[in-house]
DNA sequence: GCCAAAGTTAGAATCATTTTAAATCGTATT
DNA sequence: AATACGATTTAAAATGATTCTAACTTTGGC
């Protein structure tokens, strides 16, 4: 359920001595109960109409602690600026290179390959290990036909 | 050798039909013969000397037509912007979160480790796959040692 | 309920990257 | 080797995402 999911989320804040505002509170749920990849703007405008006149500042500061904390990953991306994730299940991104759009990915041993490549990097240079960031470029299928349809 | 390094990326370019400018040949030199994950800004501070004049618009297209050949990988970093790598042999890359020094991971299996993922992006979502970029983010041993003595 | 520390806000500032328009260059074709 | 045209380079200006600032407000422990 996505209520138990952000109770889950506050309860791990609360654990780390983490101030509960408003704000975090309104941007966590938000961020739990959309799979949406948003940016920062995506974001502030989906709140505007809930809780106007939100500050850009707070978005930033608080998906910032959140990456610190580990409970959401950014994503990079050319097109619009950086993507946030909310990382409740171990998964990777695709990212459409002409659109932007972004998938998930699940399989199975995911966490096994990743937790491997990050074992190999901390025997290999001897760094404290905190966190990854997987991404996979393409094509969408939406771009795929576009591009086909113009002759490319 | 360095140097036949430099001639295979230039045949790899001709052979595509890019046009071979002294700036490309000087950046794509620069990059072939230099594994310190450059930013912008450092290739432009190092090419400085030898070659005056170059635009820092001219780097960043450049660097932005390589990544399309894929010849080219980018590394997102927090503090300092956008970093370089001449993408010879497949590996990854370990970034340091405090302060951003970057250190390369080879393992045998890496590329086909790869793939797997890339695979299964492209089973699940139909992307046409392109790339992909790996990062594993932690702590350097330097600021190991610097948190450990400032009594953190 | 009080208070210090932490968080929020709006707007200004920063700075990496992109755009612009003009000048120059690379190469395919004679 | 000369021509012509599209591609590339340049310097400077514009853009726009992110960070900073200073004043104000809130949180949570006592």
């Amino acid at each position: 359920m996505a209520n138990t999911d952000v109770d889950e989320a506050l309860t791990a804040l609360q654990s780390r001595r983490i101030r509960m505002t408003p704000q975090r509170r309104t941007i966590l749920t938000y961020l739990v109960t959309h799979h949406n990849h948003p940016t920062v703007e995506t974001i502030h405008e989906a709140l505007e109409q809930t809780t106007p006149n939100m500050s850009l500042a707070t978005i930033y500061n608080t998906l910032k602690l959140f990456v610190d904390l580990g409970i959401v990953i950014e994503l990079a991306n050319g097109e619009d600026g950086v993507h946030y994730d909310y990382y409740s299940k171990p998964h990777y991104h695709v990212i459409c290179t002409n659109c932007g759009k972004i998938a998930d990915v699940f399989y199975p041993d995911f966490q096994k390959d990743a937790k491997k490549m990050e074992n190999e990097a901390a025997q290999q240079t001897g760094y404290q290990i905190t966190g990854n960031r997987f991404e996979i470029y393409g094509l969408c299928t939406d771009c795929q036909k576009k591009n086909a349809s113009k002759g490319k």
